[in-house]
DNA sequence: ATCCCTTTGTGAACGTATGCACAAAGTGAG
DNA sequence: CTCACTTTGTGCATACGTTCACAAAGGGAT
């Protein structure tokens, strides 16, 4: 391997490992706050519920942090993390649909630990439109670009029914979101260079399903199926 | 301990294809609903957000379910991909820790939708404990084992905080449930057998921070990449 | 300075997933 | 029947991801 400094510009890190980035870091968190100054790749992802060499070969992506014999820097590493996360910028989000899970969100104090701020909630109920949850006012959906625009609003939540996503996905779209999280079940479609990531309480329960039944099939003589096996990255 | 993936099993669906499934179920009862006999792989593949070979490809594992120069039975494929899922038979849900929310998932009406019953709701703060929630009362934490019993529960939901979570898994696990939806932003550990997957907000919203980061690098010259693109399956 | 111990960073082998491209299989018209 | 046309199911090439295993690097003791 010939050493350059170009390494360093070689941005191109896996998705299956920027998936993995933020779990390294929230173990890396914990392990600052005990005090902890320096951690082996065999601790962290013991932590971080990873392979030690899947760990090494992440983190590697990032740059040569490491020491040999020694293992890595904690707080150093979340900085480079952080950093390569884009968490040392301010992030403003915005949520659209304030009904049950809105609210929940809205209230959620995770949030905002690692730089992500609630900037603005939006309804299209009368009687929702007013409220205030967490300092905040919820506006009218017709608000929704001006507000989005004004307070400069970059990751939209959509926690609206599945019948009002693909619209609400539509619209920030035209005001330039290019960043969305969408918690309605039904398939956005958007044009190329906006990231849409998902999150579906009905597809786990099924693909929990799925491994649950066949843990039953395994009584009744059918081949025995591997288990144990915990979620990974999404690609 | 290491851990064993036999690959070579007859009825072995890829994890990849088991979690697209139910996009394709979905997709699917949408079609039934809106009265469509059959469906070619190329509409479905459309309406479900996936390219079309690799949802032939998914489908093949169930079986040979289509006619070629036509299609797949809509109602046909549906009560195949339901059977794979063991949404056929009826699973008993728990959601521990009646928060924020754990109150939206109770209230959660597409739950039910699909085979999963949400029968028993837990908490440990006597102020929430006997609170009535979607036609539930919400029991003691210390009635965890009890009633999970009595009542068959086979898949739980964590919604406590991350602090209690690994407590609460240990226990549910000690008296067999073997399939956990942990949405508490911590790592679990778990026996061998038992299947885990986790809902983690805050790491939705770091992955869509870095590409939104890397979106905005471009400006400066740095190497445009792919982008446009959508998470893919969880393995 | 030398040796021993620990731990990183990565080459290489293997496993899994994707998507193209096309033969095979089916439909229906004449 | 044969022919034209549609669409499935899959072989194959390629890309991506994981894990092992070890040389190289660093720390510290003597
Ligand atoms: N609650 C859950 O646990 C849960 C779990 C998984 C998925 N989901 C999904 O999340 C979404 C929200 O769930 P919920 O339980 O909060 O539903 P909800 O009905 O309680 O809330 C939906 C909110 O969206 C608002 N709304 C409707 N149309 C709108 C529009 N065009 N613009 C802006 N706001 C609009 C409604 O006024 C309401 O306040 C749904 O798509 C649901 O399927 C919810
Ligand atoms: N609210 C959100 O939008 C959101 C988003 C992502 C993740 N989360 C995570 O989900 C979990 C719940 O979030 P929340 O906002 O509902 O929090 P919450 O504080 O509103 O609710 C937590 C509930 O758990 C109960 N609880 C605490 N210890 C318990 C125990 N040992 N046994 C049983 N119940 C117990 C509490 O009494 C409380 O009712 C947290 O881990 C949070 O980080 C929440």
């Amino acid at each position: 391997m010939i050493r350059r400094l170009p390494q360093s510009r070689d941005r191109g890190i896996p998705e299956a490992t920027v998936a993995r980035l933020p779990l390294y870091l929230r173990a890396l968190t914990g392990m600052a706050e005990r005090g902890v100054a320096t951690v082996s790749s065999e601790d962290l992802a013991l932590a971080a519920g990873v392979n030690s060499a899947k760990l090494r070969k992440d983190l590697s992506h990032l740059g040569s942090y490491g020491t040999r014999g020694v293992g890595y820097d904690v707080e150093y590493l979340i900085y480079q993390i952080s950093r390569e996360l884009g968490l040392t910028q301010d992030w403003a989000v915005a949520i659209v649909g304030i009904g049950n899970l809105g609210r929940a969100l809205a209230n959620y104090g995770g949030f905002v630990s690692r730089g992500f701020r609630v900037a603005a909630l939006f309804d299209a109920n009368p009687e929702v439109v007013g409220d205030h949850i967490a300092g905040l006012n919820v506006e009218h959906i017709d608000e929704l670009e001006a507000v989005i625009e004004r307070r400069g609003v970059s990751i939209v939540v959509i926690a609206t029914p599945a019948a009002a996503a693909q619209q609400i996905c539509d619209r920030v779209i035209a005001v330039g979101v290019t960043s969305i999280l969408n918690f309605a079940p039904t398939v956005l479609s958007v044009p190329e260079g906006v990231d849409v990531r998902k999150v579906d309480l009905s597809i786990e329960l099924q693909i929990l399903a799925f491994h649950e039944q066949r843990k039953g099939d395994r009584e009744s003589g059918g081949p025995v199926m591997a288990e144990g096996l915990q979620q990974g990255a999404s690609a």
